[in-house]
DNA sequence: TACCTGACATACCGCTGGTACGTACTACGA
DNA sequence: TCGTAGTACGTACCAGCGGTATGTCAGGTA
């Protein structure tokens, strides 16, 4: 079928609408020129099929010919709008990025207390966390198929930014003297903790028990470093700066 | 080279050492048969070979033809061994991750004060976690080849066992009241806080500094547990019962 | 010695990512 | 309105890959 001359070389935007002369109402964009709509349209198409097959059945299990079938084009068009494989699930992986990323923001809008705010990203996070297309596409496959460099890049720039910003404000409420660097470092701690708690809450018998355990477990570590603050052992440089973790006084 | 009936059909365990008919020194069960020997010097080459390229290139870039020139057999003796790459890559990422958990095991060895014991672990992990090897084979490659249920599988039983036993070490120390879920999930946190912590420290411009601030970040939500002990919070369970955490008078 | 089984080697297949090239449609200028 | 250039694809094809079927010979066994 559609073999030949016999539809037109172009991919219909939304379905094959007869040779409907109106501009599709493609989101990127409304005013521009049809070829422009047309484009948008198809590079959507490719995304939308290749979202939904790298979620199901993995990066590595997902041809190129499913994808191209699946949003009715071919691997010329395919090619034409992205270098390989690898740039479409980067795509792919972008926007399932930016989209989770901008549902965390928005649960955190409301909150103005720092603690408040840390406890709320933890709660998105873990909500999103536990939807089967980010863990497989942005969590098991990203680090594998961008490297390790790239995925870092594309992190930096959206959840990961999230935890950065909740820690920055969260450690400055203490009134505490951090470093950029010390910053990372506690934000990449909380990062690594969350997804890996994130993970288990996925995958566990009974996902909102494990949530809640997950919240009392963060929740007692910010309550351990809240108790410190308070003791005026405020500044976690101190105790590298000896090169030596000196835990206060243990085992007395 | 090496064509037709020109050599024998079996490779020689170490080197063409001619037509010596003394048993190959193969470290697998010394006085087995000549058979199980070479069966077991090639097992060893296949993955000595593998696991030195999946290290270097990663799964998807190392192929099987490259393996088996590598070591000196035929895809014939790799599918007879192993059912497929994958499980060449499983057998790879076995022994890696043994040996990882028994350089960590050895480190703890020493200590006898949990705290200091988790000190000690922490240390070693992100000396193991500096190899490229590890990183690349475990951390990156891990999760997308094997599926997170296996990977995860893998880890409960080696490095993973590790993080358990300290925690379980650590908090016993403190006397809580924790039950067998709450002590998963802290292992967890921990077992995610490590791992992100030791790739940051290992894709440092200076592995050494962001070590000792790891070791600070790690060492100050280690001592913000210990005061909570020392205050009378000893119960991680109390902030999950109310379905909310309860952060100590914040905010005054 | 005869036979059997394990441990490979060889040859081959289907599929996949990627490429080269042809072609239809559109925007634009005269 | 009519070329015309360039974009946006479609078509045909290829090399390399993982995997399989089958042949073959050394080693153990009786």
């Amino acid at each position: 079928m559609s073999r030949s001359s016999a539809g037109s070389a172009y991919a219909e935007p939304v379905a094959k609408a007869s040779v409907s002369k109106l501009v599709p109402k493609v989101p990127g964009v409304p005013g521009a020129s049809r070829r422009a709509a047309y484009s948008a349209s198809t590079k959507r198409a490719l995304v939308d099929v290749a979202e939904k097959l790298f979620a199901e059945k993995g990066y590595a299990a997902t041809s190129l010919d499913a994808v191209v079938a699946g949003a009715r084009v071919t691997k010329g068009a395919l090619y034409h709008h992205y270098s390989g494989k690898q740039a479409l699930f980067e795509a792919v992986f972008e926007r399932v990025e930016q989209e989770s990323s901008k549902r965390i923001q928005k649960a955190l809008r409301n909150e103005k207390d720092p603690w408040r705010k840390a406890l709320q990203g933890l709660r998105s996070f873990l909500e999103v966390v536990q939807e089967s297309r980010y863990r497989r596409i942005v969590i098991q496959d990203g680090p594998a198929v961008l490297g390790y460099e790239r995925f870092r890049e594309q992190e930096e720039r959206s959840t990961y930014a999230n935890i950065v910003e909740i820690v920055r404000a969260t450690l400055a409420a203490g009134s505490w003297e951090l470093d950029e660097p010390m910053l990372q470092t506690f934000s990449r701690i909380f990062f690594g903790a969350m997804s890996s708690a994130g993970e288990s809450v996925a995958t566990s018998d009974d996902p909102e028990a494990a949530a809640l355990r997950v919240e009392g477990a963060i929740g007692f570590l910010l309550a351990g470093v809240q108790s410190l603050v308070e003791q005026g052992h405020g500044n976690p440089n101190a105790f590298t700066d000896t090169g030596e973790i000196a835990l206060p006084d243990v085992e007395a």
